[in-house]
DNA sequence: CCGTTAGTTGAATAATTGTTCAACTGTTTT
DNA sequence: AAAACAGTTGAACAATTATTCAACTAACGG
């Protein structure tokens, strides 16, 4: 019947390898969640934004005269990155604050200039 | 004259944060580099493949049953993932098996899993 | 209370990008 | 030599998204 087909699932080391890979790799939505959490750092307006977080707190018009652009742009992008939970908001008369939540990004970002450094 | 405009340069907080912290930034082409390095990892197809590649390295047609997508795909996402340097290639008769070029990756990896996982 | 400053938001536009499809290059097999 | 298999590639289409613009809210100062 369908010996050949068979043997191949039994014998073939590709499929062992797929087995392998696939009881190692973290669950799809961890995958998913990671992709999501890159596609927010792949943008320079963010990562300027970030980065410039790691520094010191500051305010929206701080942040636009810094990376020279809109007061509307900028607070677009911050409003992805609260979203995403990266960064905090505190309001302080008409000005509003931002600095990072959490610590991971620093890291995360140290790896990544280590990386394209080289 | 602009004594106003004199006596908010020097006592303005905000200009000293800015001033700190343009000194501090890494320079416009890392923080390009980073954003395009993130953006490289901000696909799904992408980091399910380097994820898979983290256990083993494995051929295209390996890698299309994983993922349950097609060679075209793949091969289109393989190009960007070798084109950032991040996998390389080689070939054995009919077959190419990639692998991570770099452990970089990896710490990265975990530092984001770390993060999603809370 | 009115004008100004700080910031947010929704719609529109423009640019980028992931997948599909079809045609292609290599390599092995018969 | 031809068929079959593994992979690559370019064009096209669809979907996503970053910035701009204009209208808006919130807080302060006179």
């Amino acid at each position: 019947m369908t010996n050949k087909v068979e043997i191949c699932e039994v014998e073939n080391p590709h499929e062992k390898v797929i087995e392998k890979v696939k009881e190692m790799m973290p669950d799809e939505e961890t995958l998913y969640d990671i992709a999501e959490l890159f596609k927010v750092f792949g943008d320079s307006t963010r990562t300027n934004i970030l980065t410039a977080l790691f520094e010191s707190e500051m305010c929206v018009c701080d942040i636009c005269e810094l990376l020279g652009m809109t007061k509307s742009a900028i607070s677009h992008q911050l409003r992805v990155l609260r979203q995403s939970k990266l960064v905090k908001a505190r309001r302080v008369g008409k000005e509003v604050f931002y600095s990072l939540a959490d610590d991971h990004v620093v890291k995360i970002f140290e790896m990544a200039i280590e990386h394209v450094l080289e």
